[in-house]
DNA sequence: CTATACTGCTTAAACGTTTAAACTAAGTAT
DNA sequence: ATACTTAGTTTAAACGTTTAAGCAGTATAG
């Protein structure tokens, strides 16, 4: 059915043999003294057959596929949406295409996908891992495959990542709201064991302590991965059982939009009786009555700065790992003043 | 560096041919007559070894990869990161595997995406075109590699596709601000060639049309794409230039958070001074002071059919097309109220 | 005791590349 | 005349699979 053109038609067409077609359409005529007038017939054959090389022959005969496996934790998150275009583009630039793949956060997904992509002797991961993957994790060690944790790492694993510094982030957050004179600073997180999860409720945690203040029960909302509904029955319970609530620290970006939604919902009036501060950036916030704040993440650095790693890793012949940790910023807007 | 096994370190292993090796791990051994102890020791030894096949080698050897290119318009976009997970899903179920791209709705960079596919010898495309793209898929008509367009479609190409009845779409939506009694309805559109920019925009026309209304320049807004300053200024002069509008349509997803972010900067009220109807689903609405009315897409129903008929393309001897066109619903809430 | 059939395996070619090595024909140096 | 160089090309093996064909050795039928 498909018309496709190997270096062997080609060759046909101008009467040599595959080996010069092979030569000239790599630009390695010079060093295989292939004469300019058959370098030039090959050339014209090529275009006038639509020649388009084999990519799968050229890497089975290489060992290297020049594609990167992308596993994100949601594809249709747009926080993943917009880390995989920085991925894609700095991949391109160094010449490697890449295969993006969902593990919606569940970590059997993720293997599956992983073992997709070996078998497609990809040359390297870039993952945002689910929780539970550490095992999946340690055989690309076992097996040399190089990889680069993006958003989130393991501490027990070996590894190279490019995270944010999620300790600081919350932490100075809270310190914000505090030092605007916010009394009782709440905290919505998932209920995982994460790294990233640990850090920012680590920073929160640290930021209240120098202030003097206690974390309660009363403070903390822990709510199930992707279960709106228990979100909505904690956080609604945290907002209206008189604890006296006067500002609110979400630690993701999805938590930050249900937040607010849930808030709208109630009738509470932001930030007048609650200041609230988000994490990573959404369109959805241009459209919330009250500028919101929020934790900036540097999306465009991380992915850089994941593929660069990612590509040295590959290139290299002995194993090394490289940590990254970047600053995000906070961007301060009305929803945390104090009125 | 890498360990990587192959079906000669397994045979070796065993000591029997590569071939034995083949028949059993395909699971092919009662037709190829291999003792059950033989096949045993060989499995064994797969696992021991941690043998993962090499897909590459065995899509040269049959001319097929089992892997589909996607090239979306915006991964960043959430509209396509929606429809890039029901596409993911559905192509795992048929045993294939997605490779994304994103062409920034622009032709160029889809054309080196299609390249580079074709080159990892993809088995089709399923394709949300840019524009100017038409060439390119003439192209791959030539070659005869199937694809299937999604959200839009050329009418002077040959082709597959999985689009929703887009001229319907605005034509109801049009015709519901009408009935509920808004007399100066606007249109905002992308300043396209697109087939969906002009079917909306002749769905808007028709149901103006048969209310009895003229549509004159005074109620269009045509915006340059990935231009926000464009659309700023075009659509605030639409809004304040004393053309009485009391209701807008926003014929696609970017437009309508694009809208609704200026009518709140304008402080227009939605839907006291004008109501409001929107294209596609969006958490922004979520957030949105007022309940967002638009035009929902089946989205699953899109990435579905659209992988489906892709798979049954490539199955098929002989070249077919298949055109889906799928309606979609109009959901009503606040914002188009008439006051 | 000779065909014939079956069992359990191996061989070898092929897919589309790359690339070291070999080959031929001509030119140059001694 | 002989040896060596150079230019321009071909040959062949290799990457990791698949699979038709072949080959022993044993079992069964007549």
């Amino acid at each position: 059915m498909r018309n496709k053109i190997s270096l062997k038609d080609i060759a046909k067409a101008v009467g040599v043999s595959t080996a010069l077609v092979s030569y000239v359409l790599n630009n390695r005529e010079r060093e295989a003294r292939v004469s300019p007038e058959t370098a030039k017939k090959i050339r014209e054959a090529a275009k006038e057959l639509n020649y388009q090389p084999n990519q799968l022959a050229k890497s089975l005969k290489s060992g290297k596929s020049l594609a990167i496996g992308l596993i994100l934790a949601d594809i249709s998150n747009p926080f993943f949406g917009h880390l995989a275009r920085t991925i894609e583009d700095e991949s391109k630039k160094k010449g490697y295409t890449v295969i993006v793949g969902s593990s919606d956060e569940n970590y059997k997904n993720s293997e599956r996908l992983m073992n997709t992509f070996i078998e497609r002797q990809i040359d390297g991961f870039i993952i945002a891992p689910a929780e539970g993957s550490e095992a999946q994790l340690k055989y690309l060690n076992e097996l040399n495959i190089p990889f680069v944790l993006i958003d989130r790492y393991f501490k027990e694993i070996e590894s190279s990542y490019v995270v944010i510094d999620n300790f600081r982030a919350t932490h100075d957050a809270t310190a914000k709201l505090l030092e605007l004179g916010h009394q009782n600073v709440a905290f919505v997180c998932y209920n995982n064991q994460l790294q990233h999860t640990i850090d920012r409720y680590n920073g929160y945690s640290k930021a209240m302590e120098e202030a003097g203040k206690k974390v309660t029960s009363k403070l903390l909302c822990k709510v199930k991965f992707n279960n709106p509904g228990d979100f909505h029955l904690k956080f609604r319970n945290l907002m209206t059982k008189g604890n006296k609530i006067d500002a609110v620290l979400f630690s993701t970006n999805t938590l930050s939009t249900l937040g607010l939604k849930t808030l709208m919902d109630l009738g509470i009036k932001i930030p007048d009786e609650v200041a609230v501060f988000c994490f990573d950036e959404s369109e959805s916030y241009d459209l919330f009555y009250c500028p919101v704040s929020y934790v900036s993440q540097p999306l465009k650095e991380i992915g850089q700065r994941a593929v660069q790693i990612l590509v040295e890793m590959i290139g290299a012949k002995s194993g090394f790992h490289r940590q990254v940790i970047l600053n995000s910023e906070l961007v301060i807007r009305e929803s945390c003043e104090k009125r």
